[in-house]
RNA sequence: UCCUGAGUAGCUCAAUGGUAGAGCAUCCGGCUGUUAACCGGAGGGUUGUAGGUUCGAGUCCUACCUCAGGAGCCA
């Protein structure tokens, strides 16, 4: 058919003074009597086009004079560079096929001006279209792309995990029962780890990369009910390990979104310099002097207490770059934590704490690989041990230190694009009063 | 689950207890360099729901519904 080339917004300068052609929509139509300014997106970008009714057909023009926003179009004409227009080139157009005119009865709902939240996430289908949900994306994407080069370059395999598990992994958190097994309860996972264990032991380093789903009544700007989390584990690993591994995949994963995602973080207007400042080292600090500082800080915090939100945020503020936790007390770690041989209250586990009050980004540590402690452990909990039985196999078969963690997507993605709730991180977020569309 | 706040045009918001209004969006008209374009005109309302107080309620009171922010819990 067609000789002129269809080419994608983003590789424009490519083109230069080419004629070509854009499939896309129409984003935004500004006009002035004898010439018309339409705005075409096409997922990879927005370029401005010119239509001068001089030199096109009367009736192209007056239909494109009057195209409805987000109608579907395909354009043709010459590139050129021209310092006016916002991505620096624009397309003269030739000419132009409407593949689907919005009707104006039933006009796009999402004007250029601005929304509320609830609007825009009841629309989040149209919403996606939009310049800075468009970003978010393409930096989400970027980061998880990074997340699994980093593993796969390191040595690790990736391995995944059941979505139905039969018990939990953290006896304390909420999970979401599902009704259609006919033996036995069967819950959405919390997190692949336990699985985790049995394949570090069978590839040596592993990591999973899947959903995961908490039932608690969490209504903050940090939290989803269904959310994405990279779990990697380590056998013949340390809580030191886990630190170092840690470090390296948040400033691997920075540092590609630096390099790759200029555009989108400036459309979302991110301060660039913080995350310039993300560098190894981090501060490392125990659970300890964390408290202390704290107190200092005015926090209410007692020794043997969870850090809340607000004591993250107070934490963050005093370095440039994420903070590494480690020595919490026991009693608020999972069962499987290792603890310290020298001070056996408190668990050889670490959370990573984001710059800018992003909270827990990564947690952590080295399991338990003794059969004696893990049983104590177990009954302690008051976990059903029958679902344990192949969990504590892989301390009976040669058991041996291991360790690792997991990462949360949504909130790396929060930190990095610097948004202010985790809803915007993802495409059609879940929440405990959100489940449409 | 608890605390606080908000529901008015398709959207974002105004309106001392006294005739419900503006901007954007839509439609019509004008404009050959617009940048969330601009200018003129038109249509568009059971003020979240149900009661109550009052001569009179968008406004005051009660209950409920929905949403937002926060707490607890967590990545």
């Amino acid at each position: 058919m067609s000789e002129i080339p269809r080419i994608r917004i983003t590789d424009a300068a490519k083109y230069d003074g080419q004629t070509v052609e854009i499939a896309g929509w129409l984003y935004n139509l500004r006009k002035s009597g004898k010439i018309i300014f339409p705005l075409v997106r096409d997922g990879s970008g927005i370029i401005q086009c010119v239509g001068v009714k001089a030199t096109m057909p009367e009736e192209l023009f007056e239909t494109l004079k009057h195209l409805t926003q987000e109608s579907s179009l395909i354009v043709r004409g010459k590139l050129r560079a021209e310092q006016r227009a916002q991505g620096g080139y624009e397309l003269d157009l030739e000419s132009a096929d409407v593949v689907q005119r919005v009707p104006e009865e039933t006009p796009y709902p999402i004007t250029p001006k601005e929304h509320g939240t609830e609007f825009l996430f009841d629309k989040r289908h149209l919403h996606l279209r939009s310049r800075r949900t468009h970003a978010v994306m393409r930096v989400r994407h970027e980061i998880i792309k990074a997340i699994r080069d980093y593993f796969d370059s390191n040595g690790f395999t990736l391995v995944d995990t059941p979505i139905f598990t039969p018990a939990a992994c953290e006896g304390t958190t909420t999970l979401f029962e599902v009704d259609y097994f006919e033996d036995e309860k069967v819950y959405l996972t919390q997190s692949g780890q336990l699985y985790n264990e049995a394949t570090a032991m069978a590839l040596g380093k592993v990591y999973c990369f899947g959903p995961t789903f908490r039932a608690e009544k969490s209504k903050t700007r940090r939290h989803l009910t269904e959310f994405w989390m990279v779990e990697p584990e380590m056998a013949y690993a340390t809580l030191e390990d886990v630190k170092d591994v840690a470090e390296g995949l948040i400033c691997f994963v920075v540092q590609r979104v630096l390099e790759n995602r200029r555009t989108e973080l400036e459309t979302l207007e991110r301060d660039i310099t913080k995350l310039e400042a993300i560098k190894a080292p981090f501060p490392r600090i125990s659970y300890d002097q964390a408290v202390e500082i704290l107190k200092r800080k005015g926090s209410e915090i007692e020794w043997g207490g969870d850090f809340g939100g607000t004591d993250e945020t107070l934490l963050a503020e005093e370095f440039d770059r994420p903070v590494m936790v480690d020595r919490y007390p026991a009693q608020v770690k999972a069962f499987y934590f290792e603890t310290d041989p020298e001070r056996p209250e408190v668990a050889l586990g670490v959370d990573v704490i984001a710059s800018e009050g992003y909270g827990e980004v990564v947690g952590g540590g080295q399991r338990a690989h003794s059969l004696e402690v893990l049983e104590q452990r177990i009954r302690d909990h008051n976990l059903p041990p029958e679902a344990f039985d192949w969990y504590l196999d892989l301390r009976r078969y040669g058991s041996v230190p291991h360790a690792g963690f997991g990462m949360g997507v949504e909130r790396t993605v929060a930190w990095l694009c610097g948004l202010d709730h985790i809803r915007e991180t993802i495409a059609f977020p879940r929440m405990l009063y959100r489940t449409r569309p």
